[in-house]
DNA sequence: AAATACCTGTAGCGCTCTGG
DNA sequence: CCAGAGCGCTACAGGTATTT
């Protein structure tokens, strides 16, 4: 078989910067830009010492990744490389990805129920934790992800809608009261009357990995499987609960911000004030309780 | 359905506070 | 001023969401 003789000079580091700022004006994010670089540094350091390579190499690279990685790795790899061939006008050499089968059950040991969550506030609570409560009780009864958290300000809080902003692309949370005025209160102790509400002693936004960690701390505490505690475990609860209630799907995709149903929609119409109520019906503010200590 | 773009889970490390 | 706890950044793997 006669295989393309097509030769793309080798990845320098030059290479790479100018690759770097071709993404950038292309408007991918941030993540994406660093976790794209990464990738193709990976695959240039596989064919170092060679002046040139071809599809062979690139053949050879993704074989390689089938041996060591996971099919979701070695697709979200490829798909770096493939992108950087665009970028040097060689899109002939690009690889095709693997196939994947598609999950058809979730979990179900993983899934957080409403009493697990309620279990790891009160947890929170006992250990005298208050901030990793409340960030908990925002994530349950907003749905927000994670990264998301650092975005809620005061002023925000207090006008009962938290803004996302994502490059251009804005989307707007909604605050029940319930949570509005424990959160309000919670800041208020805290002595924080304005800017963001989650932060470190140093006055610093909360960092995810922050929070990551509290959840798992409270595993014992709370006597809940330390599998099945992770912030975006609360994002499905949310969704979960809300769709149970309302069989509301539409409303759901635009307070997750899921863009593909309609992304306009929480503009429209009834922005939030319909939602509000559908929300606080759903009743994961964790109640005020007492003490108990773990084993 | 497949490809692409983006985000989260998770571990580790090094810096920085804080209490003694 | 030191030891240890806490913090938060970074990196990588892999999952999720969106676009094609």
């Amino acid at each position: 078989m006669e295989i393309s003789r097509r030769e793309i000079g080798s990845i320098t580091e030059s290479d790479i910067e100018a690759f770097k700022v071709y993404l950038y004006e292309q408007e991918r994010s941030d993540a994406t830009i660093e976790k794209y670089t990464r990738d193709v540094r990976k695959f240039s350091e596989t064919i170092e010492g060679r002046d040139t390579f071809d599809k062979q190499e690139l053949l050879e690279y993704k074989r390689e990744l089938i041996g060591g990685y996971k099919t979701s790795s070695v697709n979200s790899m490829l798909a770096a490389v493939n992108c950087y061939l665009e970028f040097v006008g060689a899109p002939d050499l690009k690889v095709k990805s693997l196939k994947v089968q598609k999950k058809l059950f979730l979990d179900e040991n993983k899934e957080l129920t409403r009493k697990d969550y309620l279990k790891l506030v009160a947890a929170a609570r006992r250990l005298r934790r208050p901030q990793i409560a409340m960030i908990m009780e925002t994530l349950a009864t907003t749905g927000a992800r994670v990264s998301e958290v650092r975005s809620f300000t005061v002023e925000m809080v207090r006008r009962g809608t938290v803004d996302i902003v994502n490059k251009g692309k804005e989307r707007t949370i909604i605050i029940t009261n319930d949570l509005r005025s424990k959160v309000l209160a919670y800041a208020e102790e805290k002595g924080i009357s304005t800017g963001e509400i989650f932060v470190t002693r140093n006055g610093r936004a909360i960092d995810r990995s922050g929070i990551w960690k509290e959840m798992k701390a409270l595993a014992c505490e709370a006597g809940v499987d330390a599998n099945k505690i992770y912030p975006h475990n609360l994002r499905h609860l949310f969704a979960r609960t809300f769709y149970r209630l309302t069989k509301n799907l539409a409303g759901l995709a635009d307070i997750l911000g899921h863009s593909s149903i309609s992304a306009t929609r929480i503009y429209t119409a009834s922005p939030g004030s319909s939602f509000k109520k559908d929300i606080s019906r759903l009743d994961l503010m964790a109640p005020d309780s007492g003490a108990q200590s773990c084993a």
